[in-house]
DNA sequence: CTATGAACTATTGTCTACAATAGATAGTCG
DNA sequence: CGACTATCTATTGTAGACAATAGTTCATAG
């Protein structure tokens, strides 16, 4: 609305666009050594925007980089992927506790939005769209906080999660049960929140949470699992 | 004009540093527009390494970039204060909950050396030094979750709070009460967390918290002051 | 045959220069 | 006298080249 979209995208911004989606799509192996040369051959641009956007991508963590031997994708283990799903949690709750009862009104119409596109791809049984919209879904109820910081963290902890599922470290949670049933979950969380109870929406989130967690009990904070 | 001599790790981190320290040290006024041309004489770097320094401190908001129109320093509202200290509350809530109680007791160490430097402050009536050694006395709880992405989140949310008592907009809390009592409450803090009762921690930080909300009610989010 | 060292290569780190754009200023027209 | 426009300047965006370093390979000596 007052964003004014006239704005023209500088390379960096595009370049870390173009290598953020290179990395989420698995067209970039774990651990795959970036090679400055080669993006900017790829990409068609010199090497200082490139550079900018590789800082860019390691502050946001889909690439780690080290002095004088340059970048790598990132490799996730066990513990990033509970790192992960942890922050999110924390973030959802703020979010809620933040935004529920719902005092933007009209922010509720994005989530209501992307819910009818899930619903639309359970019945096309598009997966992939599936886990787009759910991601639109999820981010219009933290918007409904009005806290612009966590925002910007869920983004960037959602591009992780990505990023796991790209390395098939998290495709459990999202492929392995039915599809109407996981839009059914979705409905349920957009219901409490429309109704502005902001415990029923925690407890339901953590049902919704429980789950991915039950596959990292080797880790040391698996504890944790119960109490979130 | 001080040609400090930048060499090892890389000019990129150190005039990240470099630039941080400034905003933080409020030699840099809010919303002062940061010429590339002058930070590179100042510093005695070219701009490459500069820009992608700017891109660091984009992303962890100390700055904000437009295109076409440079980097400014951080201008800080209320609502900027609230998300702040809403984020940082979150975080820490999260660290008590995976950290507590400890599994790394090695880690107390650090606490519990950061409380006994901030007793010494307290006594030589040092504040500066005192919000120092507080900074690191909760940094070191929340290193006790074990969890990278926390920490980091953590950390720049601090760089921020520093940011905004580098402006007065959240000196009271730290300031305006005596010295022995702010250290008292760490005590608690820490006391609690020894004891394993995570519940207990969650309780005293809550009342940590509330009072740096009482002075953001203007704000649409004040309801949340109370649940957190 | 193995181990060690030196030279080489590939890659990153940095710098200077050029192009493009937004904001400012002054001049002119109504 | 005020407002609008054109030019102008300061600053950012981008490019290509040079310098420095880490990893590798080959040669030689034990």
């Amino acid at each position: 609305m007052t964003e004014q979209r006239l704005r023209s995208p500088s390379l960096v911004q595009l370049a870390a666009d173009a290598i953020r989606r290179m990395i989420l799509a698995g067209e970039l192996a774990e651990g795959e050594r970036l090679i400055e040369e080669r993006l900017t051959e790829q990409l068609g641009i010199s090497r200082p925007p490139l550079r900018e956007a590789l800082r860019v991508l390691e502050q946001e963590g889909l690439i780690v980089t080290r002095p004088r031997r340059g970048s790598m994708v990132a490799t996730l283990t066990d513990q990033d992927v509970f790192e992960i799903l942890t922050l999110r949690t924390a973030l959802e709750r703020l979010a809620i506790e933040l935004g529920v009862p719902v005092r933007f009104p009209d922010r509720l119409k994005d989530a209501q939005e992307a819910l009818a596109e899930m619903e639309h791809c359970a019945d096309a049984e598009d997966r992939g769209s599936l886990v787009q919209a759910g991601y639109r879904f999820h981010a219009s109820l933290i918007a409904l906080a009005g806290h612009r910081r966590l925002e910007e963290a869920y983004a960037s902890v959602q591009q992780q999660l990505l990023l796991c599922m790209a390395r098939n470290l998290y495709a459990r949670e999202h492929f392995y049960e039915d599809l109407h049933e996981h839009v059914g979950r979705h409905r349920t969380l957009l219901e409490l929140v429309e109704a502005g109870d902001p415990a029923a929406v925690l407890a339901e989130l953590a049902v919704h949470g429980e789950r991915s967690f039950s596959d990292l009990q080797s880790n040391a904070g698996n504890r944790s699992a119960r109490d979130l």
